[in-house]
DNA sequence: GCAAGATGTGGGTATATACACATAAATAAA
DNA sequence: TTTATTTATGTGTATATACCCACATCTTGC
């Protein structure tokens, strides 16, 4: 066994680094690529519960729950029980939409300049193997 | 903005995935994906430091430390004063190599499985496109 | 309408990760 | 040789992640 050639510590390697990356692009918004992603999912889905959010993210729900905590501390989302009250319902708040704002250009810079090396070809590559890795190894 | 688009995201989910199945493929050996790994950076290398293991890893110092106390507290490595006394070096206890061994097939077989599916030619491309990734972005 | 099961969430615990700072030890400079 | 600098490591703090279990609430069967 070598680990360079294990599938899941190449990726795994592979999406720390780009990580890292990702969130020195994004310090300057005062958010990490994680908390922009989870900002934007907020943002995208309707008054989404911790359960949606974390089934669009494939995280557990606990660790939603954790993520979120953490960005109503900083009160970037807020949360208000649902009409189901078991649910709690998430939302943006106006420092949230500003934060996403200002992420958005830093996050667009650095995207862009990956794939224009990639170029399109090899960014749809990259998806398509992605997606069979994964898709390899849902769990029922 | 879409969280679909996001290279970083899409490599952290696809990672977090595998690691799941990696993780669970690995438990009747009581070692999880990373472990194994860091444990199989042990072995192959020559009673490398934290400092060491940190470079073949990617990883930060201060999480190398930490990821070895946790397998220093199960007894699968040990840790000794180096003949510079301010490095610590690591080497597999009979332990260790005993959860390498039983590790070892359990990983193969879960590997194997994705390298089917993926074949030869995608999982060249995978490396590549990984390297172009992690390359693009490496720190000065 | 009530009991039994299903579901959404939080908390406990453990691991993984990284940055900033502190400390000790080795090396270089004076 | 004494001092300054570099280097290896650990610690404090914070976030991220997931499992298991507890609890509250909703839904279903009767």
């Amino acid at each position: 066994m070598s680990n360079e050639d294990c599938l899941c510590m190449n990726l795994r390697s592979a999406a720390l680094q780009l990580s890292r990356s990702y969130d020195e692009a994004l310090a300057p918004a005062g958010v990490s690529a994680n908390q922009f992603s989870l900002l934007n999912y907020v943002r995208t889905l309707d008054a989404p519960t911790v359960k949606a959010l974390a089934e669009a993210s494939g995280l557990d729900r606990s660790t939603l729950g954790r993520n979120l905590r953490v960005l109503e501390k900083q009160e970037l989302v807020f949360m208000q029980a649902g009409s189901d009250a078991r649910t709690r319902e998430v939302a943006l708040t106006p420092a949230g939409r500003q934060a996403v704002r200002k992420a958005a250009p830093l996050w667009q810079s650095i995207q862009d300049g990956l794939l224009d090396r990639l170029g399109d070809e090899r960014r749809a590559q990259l998806k398509e193997l992605l997606q069979e890795l994964t898709s390899a190894v849902v769990r029922a």
